[in-house]
DNA sequence: ACAGGGGGAAAGACCGGTCTGTCTTCCCCC
DNA sequence: GGGGGAAGACAGACCGGTCTTTCCCCCTGT
């Protein structure tokens, strides 16, 4: 099972398209039960951690509002309340696909593992070896989003936005590391991560230590 | 544009699902115009012709079974007579193609502009640098479906296997190289191909290039 | 050679289901 | 008593798939 623990209400990122209903959560909890809880913050709750849930798992066109508003016991009217459309919600999962996993799940697990910058970055495919072994790996759901909806469409275009901001984080750590290039090797480093993704997908449970293998060797050709 | 030529008719290939209509085909040729020829295999030649420039266009589901019929100019009832269901005409494609695409496009390719079989592993990327600048560039559909359908939809385990194929034709470039362990080999190759595939499709342009300078490191430490 | 018949194909109505999104009704709780 | 939420009907479009009607081509029988 996922996380599904409380999330902090959107508060407003800078960057990426923020869609989240412009609504003030004064105290995160979630029920993740269908108790006919009291409270108006508590339906846009139950409906991102189902949406979280399920667009993450099966992708975002395979889920439908019907099963969205069933599945978190919410009348049809206040998710559309919340949510001007679906594509809005799905605009609001990505951002928090962003803080909870790439940011939580990936990143800061990754900057746990190791010591110096370098083991940080070669620790990201130690969280993905874990991650892949996962019986409910549901692949990243920013390429999912970008392959279902095309690079042109808006939820293309935010997904493409995520993507550049976990390159982001790695071109961060080559600069702590001193590699040359941090843009470049970010980007080198980001194909190894996204074709070891594909490659658990299709299940290859070896994929990320074939791609730490490649980090390793990127990581020396940009040591100065 | 893509080729749109002459393609033979399905041949039975050993391996692999066949779900294309059991139709002998004497002379292949196609009418791209709408213009209402005789004979009866056209109508399958010209719905596969249709399906391959929609399908690796735009994916698999989001085009219909009424698009397909109407931009062919084919009646629906012809359309179920030749393919029982939309998937088993999803299956042809990823059949067209494995042949139209991963054999002759990049495959034969690749071996036609190299001289040594390390030359065309490495020219692997180079057909995939000319192919990443078509304005038309689509992606590789097998990833495409398998991300769409997942890994346990019939579809998406037809992808896995054609993905395999695409393995397996690396490998066999490296066992005529000389490398060791040809088969981990191709499975780390393949991570560089996929995910310059999906750098391509955010808009990196240089992709086949950073993918390909990993390769060689790649190569590198395959050499006995 | 010509009439007749059979079958494939085109056109499209139709079916049940699903999709996103709107609107109404009722009720509960502050 | 008023507002928000639950429940759900409803609209309009589209989905994959079936079936009917009409037509035309070609094959066959005499």
């Amino acid at each position: 099972m996922y996380p599904e623990e409380e999330f902090p209400p959107a508060s407003a990122t800078d960057h990426a398209p923020s869609a989240m209903p412009s609504v003030v959560t004064p105290s995160p909890m979630v029920a993740e039960a269908p108790a006919p809880e009291t409270s108006a913050v508590k339906s846009v709750a139950r409906i991102m951690s189902v949406a979280y849930e399920l667009f993450s798992r099966r992708g975002v066109r395979d889920v439908g509002v019907n099963e969205l508003i069933e599945r978190s016991g919410v009348a049809k009217a206040t998710f559309y309340r919340h949510f001007p459309s679906k594509d809005s919600l799905v605009l609001a999962f990505l951002e928090q696909r962003d803080k909870q996993w790439t940011v939580d799940a990936i990143v800061s697990e990754a900057r746990r593992r190791g010591e110096t910058p370098t083991e940080q970055l070669l620790a990201i495919f130690d969280v993905f070896g874990d991650w892949f072994l996962r019986e409910d790996f549901e692949a990243c759901s920013f390429i999912n989003v970008l392959l279902e909806m095309g690079p042109a469409h808006p939820l293309g275009q935010a997904s493409i936005d995520y993507l550049a901001r976990i390159r982001g984080h790695v071109q961060a750590l080559a600069e702590e590391a001193g590699l040359r290039r941090p843009e470049e090797f970010a980007r080198s480093w980001h194909i190894l991560m996204k074709g070891s993704i594909i490659s658990a997908t299709e299940g290859d449970m070896h994929a990320a230590k074939r791609a730490q293998q490649m980090a390793g060797w990127l990581i020396e050709h940009h040591r100065n």
